[in-house]
RNA sequence: GCGCCUGUAGCUCAGUUGGAUAGAGCAACGGACUUCUAAUCCGUAGGUCAGAGGUUCGAAUCCUCUCAGGCGUGCCA
C-alpha cells in the first residue's frame, strides 16, 4: 500500500515538472510514511520539506500545489490535506483499504511475498557451532535468527541456501580427541590428569562410555597421538549427529553442511593464498605470511600462514568465503556470535580483495542471552562445561516459545531469556497472545459451521459492511504486512515481525471483544467473517516466518 | 589504551533510511464474563530518550566529547 502511494506521488511529482510547476533539476525520492497519529492520515508525505530548497517556495505552498492535483483522485483519496510545517496528508478511501482483504484471500500462504528480491541468490550460514560440543543456548538464538532471516527473504524474493559450516579443522579438533582419549583412558581404570584447556562438560565422558560399550578398550593397544586423532574424528561425527537432531527437533534444517577439512583436501586453501599472493595482498614478516588487511580499514594486518607453515582459521575463512562467491551467491549472510565482532574488518578486507563490494557481505551479530529463571541469571560458563544446551531449554519451555523468544529482540541486544515466562500460559507471554488470537478465529469458524454458515470466499461478499474503528484498524494492519515482510528483509531484522504479530493480535482482541462476528445481520456476519479469515491467515503466514506453529486450538 | 555494541517509563523492550503530541508488554491501580475461547478486553498512572555541546525548518535518530555496562583486541578457533 505504501509503495502504491509512493508510485502516484512520484507521478505526480513528475507531470508537475513537465508542465513547469515544478522547477528542481532534481526531484527528491518521495518519501511515505504511515504516521505516529491517526489525525495525521493514513500516510503522510515530506516532499514539500524537501522541495522547499531547491524550489525557492515556502513549503506549505509547495504543499498545496501537489495536494490541489492529488486531491482529483477521489477513488484513491477520501482527502488529502495539508498540516504542520508543510506535511502531506492522506486519507485514503475506506474501499481502498477494503479491497486489500480480496488481496489476502486470492494470495493465500503467498500473502506477504515480494519480488523486493529480484531472485537474487543468497547464502545465510548460520549456527556453524564447533562439532566438540553440543549446542548451548547462545546457539539457539543464531539458528532463530538465521532461519528466520532465510524464511523472511525467502519471502521477500530472494533466492535462499542455509548453510552450516562445520569447523572440522583446525586445533579444536585435537582438543576434542584429547579430552575424549582421557576420559576413555580414565572409564577404564587409569588415572589421567585431565587438563583445563580440554573439554570439561560430560557429554564427554558419554562418548568415552559409548566407544567402550562399542569397541572395548581397543584405543589404549594404539599410539597416544594415534588415538587422539581417531577419537577426535570419532567423538566430532558424534557431535555433530547430536547437533543435528538438536536443529531438527528445533525445526531449523540447513540445506548444506560445508566441512571446513574439505577445503583443504581440494586444495582451495592453497589456491586462495596464491591468488591473494598473486594481487599482491601478502607479505612475509617474522617467518609468516601476512594479509595486508589494514588496507581494507583493519586495525591490524593479519597472519594467513604461521612460521611453522601451519595456516590459520582465518586462511580457511578466506578460502570459504571465496568458494561461496564461485557457487555463484550474490549476497553472503554470515551470522554470529557477537563475541566475533572483531572479525568483521578482517574478512570485509577479504570480500574486497576478491573484487567484491563489502556489501556483497553482510554479517549479522546476536548479542548474547542471558538466562533466567524468575528473574534470577542461572550460571553458564562453557569453560568449566556448566552450560544450559538448546535442548534443555527446548524441551523444557517448546519449540515455539524458544524460537519467538528468541525472536523479539533486536538481534544487536543483549537477550533476557526467562524460563519461567516462556513457560507460563498466560497474558505475560506474547507467543500464547499470538497464538491464542489464531486459535480464537479458528474457534470462531468451527461456530459459524454449527450455525450453517459456510466461510466466505471473495466476490460477493459484502465488504463494505465493514466500517467500524476496530474493523478498520484491523484492515490496515493486515494491508501493512507486505511491507513490514520487505522492511524485516531488506534490514535483516527478523525482530519485526513478532512486534508486527503482536500488534496484529492486540487488534484483533479488540476488535473481538467489541463486536460479535455471528449475529443477526447474515452480510455483517460474512463480511467479519471474511475479514478474520484474512487475519488467520496474515498471522499464520506472519508465524511461519518465525518457524512457529499456529495452533487451530489451545 | 584502541575498536565494536548497548544506554528510552519501576522492569523487559519497540521507535519504520531526521518528522508532527516518544509507544507496547509486564508490574501498580480501577473496571468488563448468562452471549462466538477471560491465555481476552477497556480505563488510570508512569519520561531530563545516560549527560553536555553541535548540525537544521525539525534530533531518541546524524556529528563531537563525557559517563556507565557488555564484548573484543592471539602466529587460538
Amino acid at each position: 500500500m505504501k509503495k502504491r502511494l509512493q508510485h502516484h506521488l512520484r507521478k505526480c511529482l513528475e507531470t508537475c515538472r513537465t508542465d513547469g510547476i515544478l522547477i528542481s533539476e532534481h526531484l527528491p525520492e518521495a518519501l511515505v510514511e504511515v504516521p505516529n497519529h491517526s489525525e495525521h492520515g493514513d500516510f503522510a508525505s515530506n516532499i514539500a520539506m524537501l522541495l522547499a530548497k531547491s524550489e525557492k517556495k515556502p513549503p506549505r505552498q509547495i504543499a498545496d500545489l501537489l495536494v490541489s492535483r492529488l486531491r482529483n483522485d477521489t477513488e484513491l483519496f477520501e482527502k488529502v490535506e495539508v498540516a504542520g510545517p508543510g506535511f502531506i496528508n492522506f486519507f485514503l478511501n475506506k474501499d481502498v483499504w477494503r479491497k486489500t482483504l480480496e488481496v489476502i484471500c486470492s494470495s493465500g500462504d503467498e500473502y506477504g511475498t515480494c519480488t523486493a528480491g529480484q531472485g537474487k541468490r543468497v547464502q545465510v550460514e548460520f549456527v556453524s557451532a564447533n562439532p566438540t560440543g553440543p549446542l548451548h543456548i547462545g546457539h539457539g538464538r543464531g539458528a532463530a535468527t538465521g532461519d528466520a532471516i532465510a524464511s523472511i527473504l525467502s519471502a521477500a524474493g530472494f533466492e535462499v541456501v542455509r548453510e552450516y559450516y562445520i569447523n572440522d579443522a583446525g586445533n579444536q579438533m585435537d582438543t576434542l580427541g584429547r579430552s575424549v582419549y582421557l576420559r576413555y583412558r580414565e572409564l577404564l581404570g587409569n588415572s589421567v590428569d585431565f587438563p583445563p584447556n580440554c573439554y570439561q562438560g560430560d557429554y564427554v565422558k558419554d562418548i568415552a562410555r559409548d566407544l567402550i560399550a562399542k569397541y572395548g578398550s581397543r584405543y589404549l593397544e594404539t599410539p597416544e597421538e594415534e588415538a587422539v586423532s581417531l577419537l577426535a574424528k570419532i567423538g566430532g561425527d558424534i557431535i555433530l549427529k547430536g547437533i543435528q537432531q538438536d536443529l531438527r527437533d528445533f525445526g531449523v534444517v540447513h540445506d548444506t553442511w560445508f566441512s571446513e577439512q574439505s577445503l583443504f583436501d581440494s586444495g582451495k586453501v592453497d589456491e586462495s593464498i596464491a591468488y591473494l599472493k598473486d594481487k599482491g595482498f601478502l607479505y612475509e614478516n617474522e617467518g609468516a605470511l601476512w594479509f595486508r588487511t589494514t588496507d581494507f580499514g583493519d586495525d591490524k594486518d593479519r597472519v594467513v600462514v604461521r612460521g611453522n607453515g601451519v595456516t590459520t582459521y582465518f586462511a580457511s575463512d578466506i578460502a570459504y568465503h571465496r568458494e561461496k562467491y564461485e557457487q555463484g551467491f550474490d549476497l553472503v549472510i554470515d551470522v554470529w556470535g557477537a563475541d566475533h565482532h572483531g572479525y568483521v574488518p578482517r574478512l570485509k578486507g577479504v570480500v574486497q580483495s576478491l573484487g567484491r563490494s563489502p556489501d556483497d557481505l553482510k554479517i549479522v551479530l546476536v548479542q548474547l542471552v542471558a538466562l533466567l529463571r524468575n528473574g534470577v541469571p542461572v550460571a553458564m560458563s562453557t569453560r568449566s562445561g556448566e552450560f544450559v544446551t538448546l535442548k534443555e531449554v527446548v524441551d523444557e519451555v517448546g519449540r515455539d516459545a524458544a524460537r519467538f523468544f528468541f525472536l523479539m529482540r533486536r538481534s544487536d541486544s543483549q537477550l533476557d531469556f526467562d524460563l519461567e515466562l516462556a513457560k507460563s500460559q498466560s497474558s505475560d507471554n506474547p507467543v500464547y497472545y499470538v497464538q491464542y488470537a489464531h486459535a480464537r478465529i479458528c474457534s470462531i469458524f468451527d461456530n459459524a459451521r454449527e450455525k450453517g454458515f459456510t466461510l466466505p470466499d471473495v466476490g460477493g461478499t459484502p465488504l463494505s459492511k465493514l466500517e467500524t474503528p476496530e474493523e478498520i484498524s484491523l484492515i490496515k494492519a493486515l494491508a501493512a504486512f507486505p511491507d513490514v515482510v520487505e522492511a524485516s528483509a531488506l534490514h535483516f531484522e527478523p525482530h519485526r515481525i513478532p512486534f508486527y504479530l503482536q500488534d496484529l493480535a492486540g487488534l484483533f482482541h479488540s476488535f473481538y471483544n467489541k463486536n460479535r462476528v455471528i449475529g443477526d445481520d447474515p452480510e455483517l456476519s460474512a463480511a467479519r467473517l471474511l475479514l478474520l479469515k484474512c487475519t488467520a491467515q496474515t498471522l499464520k503466514n506472519g508465524l511461519i516466518l518465525l518457524g512457529v506453529s499456529a495452533p487451530e486450538r489451545m
